[in-house]
DNA sequence: CTCGCATATTTACGTTACGTATCGTAATTA
DNA sequence: TAATTACGATACGTAACGTAAATATGCGAG
């Protein structure tokens, strides 16, 4: 372990212009939407050189995908019982995707190359943490007896994630705070076994 | 009801044209994927006009939703039992997710334009139908005795068919008969009342 | 301090696809 | 026959792609 820096010679790459590209592809995703943001036009809108650009990433997709993790908050989400736990969780997961970064993280993902390095970490940070954050609760929840540890649980995690996805891309019933709640209650019917 | 034939003047559209250009988009999409299916390489390959192919469709992605409608099966899943219905449903769904249309189904859906008209008929047919076959399952289940009515059915749907979406676009587990067949149980669950 | 390397920046290039316009031709109705 | 509409072919200007070449710049190594 101890040659992981195998002494980096030359010019160091440019913490800047990494940072001012990812923040030009932010705005542009803000205010024109994913279809919009081009490497030339994150190139031409931050000063940075477009060989510059695909040193760093890809591709467009690969730059959108890092610009839309770059402060994307981390899902931590506590509560005295599951059911609070569980419905912090969703509400504000439900609310973040409701906005029009919803549908651009659906366009990021779908358009990605699924194979890609950064596309598995886009998928981790951005779409998994909230399951993942999920299985601990049920864990916890388990742990002190609150319900009993659920038979297939990792079917359990996608009944429980998998519809917020389902509404972004469908578009048949509204991402709103009723819908999380209702998700939470089938949660929790799930978790429960019938006695 | 009788005035619908407001007497057509001129060449009508040729639905030769129209066959070719889908029958070849279809051909690039399945052997070249979404990414190469563009205007010019349907045209190219079909022998039909660009304009005439803008005349049809609007864009590239339009394009691939016809082609991708076109022969799709309409999910009309029967059984005996709700158990035996849903078993069959979901089996052949999560099946027609994992092939390779799957993803490029996720395509054109993210891709596409929310509001188009095609869109919306893509959504329903593609994305909706088993959806909405589910609730007439349910429905009938549940005026046979065989469950309760669900109370919020809407959210009890979304539970259901929204995990292969999102195992999908995830990529975290895999689409197999025994994600059908645990979806299955998921569903049981949520509709047989805890006693 | 100077050398050499790896990156940044700039400019330019060839390619692909877009979506539109124009053309002459074919098919159909009035 | 005349009018109308769609057809295929071709060409155009634009946008973005991804790469290459040339020069400038920062930094470690000798």
């Amino acid at each position: 372990m101890s040659q992981d820096t195998p002494k980096p010679r030359g010019r160091p790459p440019s913490k800047a212009a990494r940072d001012k590209a990812l923040a030009a592809a932010r705005e542009i995703l803000f205010d024109q939407g994913f279809g919009r943001l081009s490497v030339e036009a994150v190139a031409a809108r931050s000063g940075v050189g477009k060989p510059t650009i695909y040193r760093h990433w890809a591709n467009a997709s690969e730059l959108a995908m890092a610009a839309l993790m770059a402060g994307f908050p981390e899902s931590k989400s506590q509560g005295a019982t599951l059911e609070h736990a569980l419905s912090r969780q969703l509400t504000d997961l439900v609310r973040a995707f409701a906005t029009t970064r919803g549908r651009q993280i659906a366009m990021a993902l779908a358009t990605a190359d699924p194979d890609s390095e950064l596309t598995r970490a886009f998928r981790n940070r951005v779409i998994l943490s909230s399951r993942e954050a999920g299985r601990s609760l049920i864990a916890t929840a388990a742990d002190r007896g609150e319900i009993h540890p659920p038979a297939g649980i990792e079917v359990t995690l996608d009944m429980i994630y998998g519809p917020v996805l389902y509404r972004l891309l469908a578009g048949h019933q509204p991402l709103d705070d009723a819908f999380a709640a209702a998700l939470v209650d089938g949660a929790l019917k799930l978790l429960t076994p019938a006695k």
